[in-house]
DNA sequence: CGACTATTTGAGGCGTATCAAGAAGTGTGG
DNA sequence: CCACACTTCTTGATACGCCTCAAATAGTCG
């Protein structure tokens, strides 16, 4: 099973949405192809119609809302494997952009929906994506409405250790604005954060670059994780 | 159908997640029973075993995370015809408690699943649901992270006025601690927001009681919602 | 009526935002 | 390979919005 095998998480892959079929059998059966968008590139916009579902090939995307006035909300990151653009109503309720050269296989909306509508585990594995979504969504109000800077920058590092495979060795792809747009902080806030843990020896900034981080107490991290 | 009828904002009730059978239907079909709970009673406790899945008939109730040491997030008021208590995983991930006296229809999960294991309509419309409620925690998120306390408490006031049937009339259930721990304030900035919002004639409180609430601009509050 | 809880309002403090400047890193063309 | 422009990140100084603490008022219930 291709799809299991890259699949240590329990995260349905397009190919788990249609039962464990190879992914080279979802090209056959949906049509699947694949697309690559340049850093910061547009994927979709928000209140556009959801045409497509992306899973990421390699690269990250932000999705995210806007104020009018440009105050930015990015609900969540979407790394290799993850699945994008799930939509159950008409529209995308985010804008979702590349954070970086990003290659994702795309899926139209309406051949997943047809195999969804006859065969009810393929219905089953779309409930459990959008619960997956709804169960990190509530864990990020807990962090945004009552978390301090340090508790949410802490998470975050936690998170994304544990989403790039837990070695402790943490390539972020996304910048410090993006964090803090997903931290609902400033960069500002967030590089003090840093800067902070760097000082207590919780972290490394690797030699070459500051998105090169390595955990060193990961224990301290879970602490002030609340 | 007894269940349709009183649904205009096309939310399913339990009666419609088995395809509109009227409610007393349900009760046959499901066992399905109903419970009182007291001002304040613990519905059920965050990660105790998921057996129930609850429609609120009277009354209103929240579902909350809470850190170790106290601090509260209050994720979803459920309020008349509102479903609550449904989840993919094996536990509850919050803590439910009645606001003030409260009635509801109680289904034991394993009649749904049993049901929604064979039939497709009913498992789109556990799918529709879940969606419902990621939908909400989606834009409460862009709320905590980047809203300032004005636009929050008009936020609220929105929501509550719209679900509360539209009418500017505004019979809050639950207390100004209730709403802080929603809105990620404390209660005295809630109360602060308030009291500004009827200085400038944006609402005003009812003689009787701080609760209920009177919209008079309700243009004023959308603007201020951004 | 009296005890208790809920709410409002005020004064002051704290944590994060804002503004600003410099350092570090990245990419491009010569 | 270096020079230059540009972006990203860090760090400092200050501002401000919301929190904390406190007290008075209003509302609720026996």
């Amino acid at each position: 099973m291709l799809s299991r095998s890259r699949n240590p998480a329990n995260q349905p892959t397009i190919g788990d949405i249609i039962q464990e079929v190879p992914v080279i059998a979802i090209h056959a059966r949906f049509g699947a192809s694949e697309a690559c968008f340049g850093k910061d590139e547009e994927i979709y916009g928000e209140s556009e119609p959801a045409d497509c579902i992306f899973e990421v090939i390699s690269g990250a995307v932000r999705s995210y809302k806007v104020l009018s006035d440009g105050r930015r909300q990015i609900c969540a990151f979407h790394l290799p494997s993850d699945i994008f653009g799930l939509e159950n109503g008409i529209n995308y309720r985010f804008t979702a952009e590349a954070i970086v050269e990003t290659t994702a296989r795309v899926v139209r909306r309406h051949s997943l929906e047809y195999v969804a509508a006859s065969d009810i585990r393929v219905a089953r594995n779309l409930l459990s994506m959008t619960a997956r979504n709804l169960l990190h969504a509530e864990n990020h109000m807990l962090l945004l409405g009552r978390k301090t800077s340090l508790e949410r920058v802490a998470a975050f590092l936690l998170e994304m250790d544990q989403r790039l495979k837990g070695t402790g060795m943490i390539a972020l792809p996304m910048c410090r604005r993006d964090i803090a747009d997903y931290l609902g902080l400033t960069l500002e806030t967030v590089s003090r954060a840093l800067s902070y843990l760097r000082d207590q020896h919780v972290l490394e900034f690797s030699e070459t670059s500051q998105r090169q981080i390595v955990l060193q107490d990961r224990q301290q991290l879970q602490k002030l994780d609340s």
